[in-house]
DNA sequence: GCCTAGGTTCAAATTTTATTGAAACATCAG
DNA sequence: CTGATGTTTCAATAAAATTTGAACCTAGGC
């Protein structure tokens, strides 16, 4: 698909054209985009979160499409992933439709906030499955070694689930 | 060749047939499963590495294939996998030809393995790009705010990466 | 109410990643 | 050396994840 019209003639409603990234921004969307990867967050989540950090104010939702180049689809679930997890704040100015979005003060927080909703709901929901698997191979009278491992995997998993409240504070609390 | 006859009747070269997991065996692989997929790591990895896991002796490579019913590649490719992170141990019987594999004792120190082999590599190619990113930045009177973001983001990696050998020791430490 | 800028949804298309299986390789016994 | 066993490699295929874009909502101005 080409973009319709190169020329954006200095009309009102024109479509406004966005540069591209620049080597210094592209660099940091690497970077992103390489530790997102390691999370299994999509190429287009790292990029957008980049962007963001390096631009100077709030972007909107046109400035981010038209210089990342993507499509309308992506940004907006980008942005619905990325406000999910509490790594962007949007920022209203008052009277103003357009939301305009920038990133949270403390990655690290975000990143917890990430973390946290990866691995919280997989420990949660495996607890009963674990100690089932835990009483099935003692009622099997299986190998001690085996259940040995299937018991420190167990006390793991309750512990994980203690000291996340702890660790990985939620929103409200 | 011969076409291999159906039945294994009691004879020894016969292909041995195995059983299917079991349904305690599949509930302890989709945990494995699901953990390993947040860090990226295959399906069919994760499954070899629980069948050791709830097994009572070291396996070989045909008890593998034949259990989990995937193809020698994947357990080849999934074996190497889990030797490179240090997160299966061969047993070799001597004077016995194939190897057998067991869990490596510490599910935690395989763990801290993989992130290691996954995270320093990125932080590590990431620094002189981070840092020319943060100068260039300073170079064109960016905005504070944006400088001072780049500025936390080389700290954390430079922190990280010298923390890294103390929290993760490698192999040979 | 009606119109429209602003944004979302989701099925289809694309891209990426994992799995398979046949051929190649390696090692040991005889 | 030869033949059998045990394992790896890798191109082809299958499966999974991501991206796209057009249809569809929604809130606010008129």
């Amino acid at each position: 698909m080409k973009p319709p019209s190169e020329k954006s003639a200095g009309r009102r409603k024109s479509r406004p054209s966005f540069e591209p990234l620049q080597p210094h921004e592209i660099e940091l969307a690497d970077f992103f985009v390489r530790m997102a990867g390691i999370l299994g967050v999509p190429r287009s989540v790292a990029e957008i979160y980049a962007l963001l950090y390096v631009s100077s104010g709030p972007l909107d939702f046109d400035h981010i499409q038209g210089r990342l180049g993507i499509s309308k689809g992506s940004v907006s679930q980008g942005l619905k992933f990325l406000r999910d997890h509490e790594m962007i704040l949007s920022v209203k100015e008052k009277g103003a439709r357009r939301e305009r979005w920038q990133p949270t003060p403390s990655l690290a927080a975000s990143l917890v906030a990430l973390l946290r909703s990866q691995v919280l709901p997989a420990l949660e929901q495996a607890q009963p499955g674990l100690q089932r698997v835990l009483a099935d191979a003692q009622h099997r009278g299986a190998q001690p070694e085996v259940i040995e491992r299937l018991s420190r995997l167990n006390r793991w998993n309750s512990r994980a689930l203690e000291l996340a409240p702890l660790l990985l504070p939620p929103p409200g609390a």
